[in-house]
RNA sequence: GGGUUGUUAGCUCAGUUGGCUAGAGCGCCUCGUUUACACCGAGGAGGUCGGGGGUCCGAGCCCCUCACAACCCACCA
């Protein structure tokens, strides 16, 4: 078989791929200990970016457990994504000239449901060309009927428990999008924004939104201000541009007295302080922007006007009546902006859903401290515990059409009645002779995926998959924490009464090479996709888990990727070499007497183990770095190259299939594909076993040590030499005279010869008498080296001296180490004498 | 204002409970046409581990302090 002499591998994924899942090679075994991961779902409305590519880690986990005899499975999923889609689809609505008020809700439905269909198959064959080994039967889509039906059920659990209730709150609402958002779902930024100094009845106050004037119903001084004791309690009327109003002294704690005047109006329908201190006093609360962003008719003559239109008009207004004192124009304030389109968040008084959180982060919260999950990194369970303490109300009605509809009717004669009935598909239903109206708000995103773990594993109804639930690790961003890992936990508890999972793995996030965060209005957003199709899927694999530690942000690193191509190379021509040693000596018989391969055993059980370790323990960065330089530098770089003499067949095809194996789980396409031309039975490397410990002896495992530090003597003093070969000497040395061929391959020599006198430079720092057949000239200039070399030494020396000198090494250090410490002297000094004698031939 | 994380070779980053000579990849330098691989082989240069102090026989790692950076949270009109 004639392989080419680079690695392609775009010849082989697309098509090594295809065969797993013919194979059903990621179906779960259905013996051994259930081990399950779930994807959490990409949105089905765009391509993967770089991010996504970190599905890697979950597939070395499962790829790894699923070799070593678990029950295995990787659910996949796609999400909806309400928001993030809407987005999305009417972006494109906009370039067709079009809007969402140009279609009946149900026409929208279809349309976003199939703009969705069409992404959501790309996203998935993108993460098929990942090489991500998940079961796809599994597959599940936020919006399909399972998920609707669970999400239902917990909705009416809650309903009937008392913790989901319909309040007329405050809401971050996005003018544009004309949606509501949770707290999470809002951007905050310092920026500058002109702070307006006015007269304000009988008192002088600042402020930045005097737009709002209209919906004032308080103005509120620090209980302990002596200025302004006297006014609380009283109405006072308020001189404005629509006329003179009333409104109510208070006292609240939430006054800065040492802020501007230490007045502050209070606009409980326009900030989300005010309405605080209205709850505190009972005071009414007047809205006075409408969801369009414009003023409305509670503002007079300002009616119709966009916001900051507003603030410019009313500004305007109140200088012509001498209202304005001042006006700071570099004042400084947050300001907190839609994630997406970056409007300023409007607070917007609504009334919507919400799940009173308290019981269930308190839930959370204790079995979080009780250790019932363990993260990785640690703090970031101090993180989760801290916001659950924080965590207010959870607003769940979006007032966008795509989504799951939330499953609560009102009465149409009676605003406060309201029923929970599934029947969502219908605007309008008849109960007990009342007409009630659907609510045309749908669900939160994060209510429906937040019960993933439980929904996917079919855990409520005992489904065929319910082994796999509670999940035995949650791997996703440090972003997620917040918004989805808590709510997984809070609602996994809650209809569960367990953990979702039991592990939690965050990765940092992947910023651009410079370590900038990626935006599409940077420019400087990476598409995995071109990595695999410029380096394979294997090379992004590693390179995209290389030098990568929990909960770190990392820069993308085109360097690693060509590493990772490079290794896969390496892979690819060591197998074309066997391939050949074993197309030549089809009959070999395994040769006992081959110390390269007791060696090259030794190291594997010894990097297995490593490895195994480090996977287990979630190492992925030094998981690779043993595959990588066991592969390359212990059976590449010694190993093969003494078997290019030995060519011992059945233990290279042996050392082979272990490559194969542990480095199965980081490069699973080009190691599948030589398994596949090394094995024609059909059998495939992703359903193997993982390795077990080979068998060695370890004399001669030791009896390869011994001639690898002769070749890297000779090679250290040949590299300094003119190019050329040299010859090597040596008296009854029986290492040396068994393995003639070996040394001289290994060291690149001309010849290695026994004699019974040495002459030219001694191989000076082994014991053994062996000698580099040099002339007298070359020993000379070989000098200067010799000197250095001993100038180290004698430097190592005195540090062993000095450590070994001091009392509280020798009594306090453990033992061993101080054992360690005199055999290193000893040694070295053994070294010095050598070295010393040689430098004697050169005088 | 509070919190978290980080600052290690030219670049991007590892470094598991303090243990003796701090590692990798990429880049750089020297040499190499050994028919697996130049996406290679052999050798090498390059670091006072952000600054200062402390604990300890021993500190990149623990403690204190300062500086800088990133991220998150927060009700200052």
């Amino acid at each position: 078989m004639q392989l080419p002499k680079t690695y392609e591998p775009n010849r082989y994924e697309t098509d090594i791929y295809a065969m797993w899942e013919a194979a059903g090679a990621f179906k779960p075994s259905g013996a051994g200990d259930p081990y399950s991961i779930v994807m959490p779902p990409p949105n089905a409305n765009a391509n993967l970016h770089v991010g996504h590519s970190l599905e890697v880690i979950k597939d070395i986990l499962i790829r790894y457990y699923r070799m070593s005899g678990r029950d295995a499975v990787y659910i996949p999923g796609a999400d909806h994504a309400g928001f993030e889609t809407w987005v999305v689809f009417e972006k494109s609505l906009e370039s067709e000239g079009k809007s969402r008020f140009d279609f009946p809700r149900e026409q929208l439905y279809q349309m976003v449901w199939d703009f969705v269909a069409k992404n959501r198959s790309n996203m998935e064959l993108q993460i098929r060309s990942l090489g991500i080994s998940c079961d796809w039967s599994t597959n599940t889509f936020t919006l399909d009927s399972k998920v609707v039906n669970i999400v239902y059920s917990t909705f009416k659990k809650m309903w009937d428990d008392g913790l989901i209730y319909r309040g007329e709150r405050l809401v971050n609402y996005c003018t544009r999008h004309q949606t509501s958002f949770a707290d999470i779902e809002v951007v905050y930024d310092e920026e500058e924004t002109p702070l307006y100094y006015i007269k304000y009845g009988p008192f002088e106050l600042a402020t930045t939104r005097p737009e709002t004037k209209f919906g004032d119903t308080a103005v509120a001084v620090h209980p302990d201000d002596d200025r302004y004791r006297e006014w609380v309690g009283q109405t006072v009327t308020i001189h404005g541009v629509n006329g003179d109003f009333n409104v109510v002294v208070v006292a609240d704690e939430m006054v800065d007295p040492h802020f501007g005047t230490g007045v502050v109006k209070i606009t409980p329908a326009h900030s989300f302080d005010d309405w605080e201190v209205a709850q505190r006093h009972d005071l009414p609360a007047v809205r006075v922007i409408d969801p369009d962003g414009k003023l409305n008719d509670k503002t007079g003559r300002f009616a119709g006007m966009t916001i900051l239109d507003g603030r410019k008009a009313v500004v305007e207004a109140m200088q012509e009546m001498g209202l304005i004192l001042k006006i700071d124009e570099h004042y400084k304030t947050r300001i907190g902006r839609c994630y997406k389109c970056g409007t300023m968040i409007e607070p917007m008084l609504m009334k919507q859903w919400f799940i009173n959180v308290k019981p269930l982060a308190e839930r959370a919260k204790s079995a979080i401290e009780n250790g019932d999950i363990k993260f990785v990194p640690e703090q970031k369970s101090r993180e989760l515990v801290h916001y659950l303490t924080e965590l207010r109300d959870w607003n769940i009605s979006r007032q966008i059409p795509w989504g799951i509809p939330i499953p609560a009717f009102q009465n149409v004669d009676d605003g406060d009645d309201w029923i929970f009935d599934t029947r969502v598909d219908q605007t309008e239903i008849e109960v007990e002779g009342h007409i009630y109206r659907r609510d045309s708000d749908t669900f939160d995103t994060w209510f429906s995926s937040g019960q993933w773990p439980f929904i996917t594993t079919d855990y409520l109804d005992s489904g065929e998959l319910a082994r796999f639930y509670p999940n035995s690790v949650m791997e996703t961003g440090t972003d997620l924490l917040r918004p989805w890992v808590a709510r997984m936990i809070m609602l996994g508890l809650y209809r569960t009464d367990q953990m979702p999972f039991k592990e939690v793995y965050l990765h940092g996030m992947v910023t651009d090479e410079k370590g900038r965060k990626m935006s599409k209005s940077k420019g400087n957003v990476i598409n995995p996709m071109d990595f695999v199709a410029e380096f394979g899927s294997d090379a992004l694999r590693m390179g995209i888990s290389m030098n990568r530690s929990a909960g770190q942000p990392q820069a993308f690193s085109h360097a690693t990727v060509i590493a990772g191509r490079n290794f896969c190379n390496k892979l690819w021509n060591m197998a074309r070499l066997v391939q050949k040693i074993i197309d030549e000596n089809p009959n070999q018989a395994e040769i006992s007497d081959d110390l390269a391969a007791q060696w090259v055993k030794k190291q594997l059980n010894q990097a297995q183990r490593t490895i195994a370790d480090h996977i287990e323990n979630y190492r992925f960065a030094e998981a690779i770095d043993t595959v990588y330089h066991t592969i390359w530098d212990d059976v590449a770089d010694w190993f093969i190259e003494a078997e290019k003499l030995t060519k011992n067949v059945p233990v290279l095809m042996e050392i082979m299939d272990y490559v194969l194996k542990i480095a199965h789980p980081f490069a699973p396409f080009v190691t599948e594909a030589i398994w596949t031309t090394f094995h024609s039975d059909g059998s495939l490397l992703v359903s193997q076993q993982w390795v077990n410990d080979l068998t060695y002896h370890d004399d001669e495992a030791e009896e390869f040590e011994s001639i690898q530090s002769l070749v890297n003597e000779i090679r250290l003093v040949t590299t300094q030499l003119p190019a050329g070969k040299y010859d090597l000497l040596y008296i009854g040395d029986e290492i040396i005279a068994d393995n003639v061929d070996l040394i001289t391959t290994l060291a690149g020599l001309k010849s290695v010869q026994q004699v019974t006198a040495g002459r030219g430079l001694r191989i000076a720092s082994t014991d053994r008498e062996a000698w580099l057949d040099l002339s007298y000239e070359m020993v000379y200039e070989h000098q200067t080296r010799l000197e250095k070399r001993l100038a180290e030494t004698r430097a190592d020396i005195a540090k062993l001296e000095s450590r070994l000198g001091n009392q509280g090494y020798i009594d306090r250090a453990p033992t061993h180490l101080v054992e360690e410490s005199r055999q290193d002297l000893t040694d070295k000094q053994a070294l010095v004498e050598r070295l010393v004698a040689e430098l004697e031939i050169t005088k």
